[in-house]
DNA sequence: GTGAATATGCCGATGATCGGTATATGCTAT
DNA sequence: ATAGCATATACCGATCATCGGCATATTCAC
């Protein structure tokens, strides 16, 4: 299964191309917080994931001098994120559904 | 965060104690086939979830000359399990918001 | 001029999971 | 009878995503 910090970032590129640092700070707004990225974990991820076709570079831009690395999202990672959302909604309602056998099997 | 297979395992024990291998087939049923657990990381995760205080031996059973482990959740075994799902249900919640981003801007 | 934000990237360590193997019993089909 | 499958627990090395820290360079605010 595709872990929480690549299925932010998966989230994170899927309306429009961007950047990097714009990944970052997309994920801890989506995440409402509890996910900072680690800098280490978000780059390796980009590489990872452009190499498994889930994204893939879309243009450089220069502003400030800084680099902009932007990456788009392949229908590929489309896929991906879509079955994760449908995996990560199953398991929830899973163990929703044994925390309430348990509350059953409490009161019985 | 808690991964998938620690997480279905938790859900597994919460209704009812439950031994090593029980739980290798309520995940299996829980997640609807798609996760099978490999028993090194079955017994792996029991032995970590006991040590972090999530499960206890509640007690053992001889079955046909077989020893039956059986597992119990704990108050904080619950509470993680609680705060999993709802990080599930938010991460997945999040995603759908940006796919739907994502259709809104390809429509414009 | 010091620190924070922006922006990318490398590196070693950690740790959960994978995949395979071992052991032992009981049941079933050939 | 015996081979294979289900039951049941457990160890082992390998993989790999993430963590945590560090490096570098620029711009903006105090």
């Amino acid at each position: 299964m595709v872990r929480e910090p690549t299925f932010l970032i998966l989230a994170a590129v899927a309306p429009a191309p961007l950047h990097g640092y714009g990944i970052l700070q997309a994920v801890e707004q989506l995440s409402e917080g509890r996910v900072r990225l680690r800098a280490g974990t978000l780059y390796a991820a980009l590489d990872r994931l452009v190499g498994e076709g889930s994204l893939l570079l879309d243009h450089e831009e220069a502003v400030d001098g800084r680099l902009r690395r932007y990456y788009r999202i392949t229908d590929a990672g489309l896929d991906a994120l879509r079955s994760g959302v449908e995996r990560l909604e199953a398991n929830a309602a899973a163990a929703r559904h044994q925390l309430a056998r348990r509350r059953e099997r409490r009161l019985a």
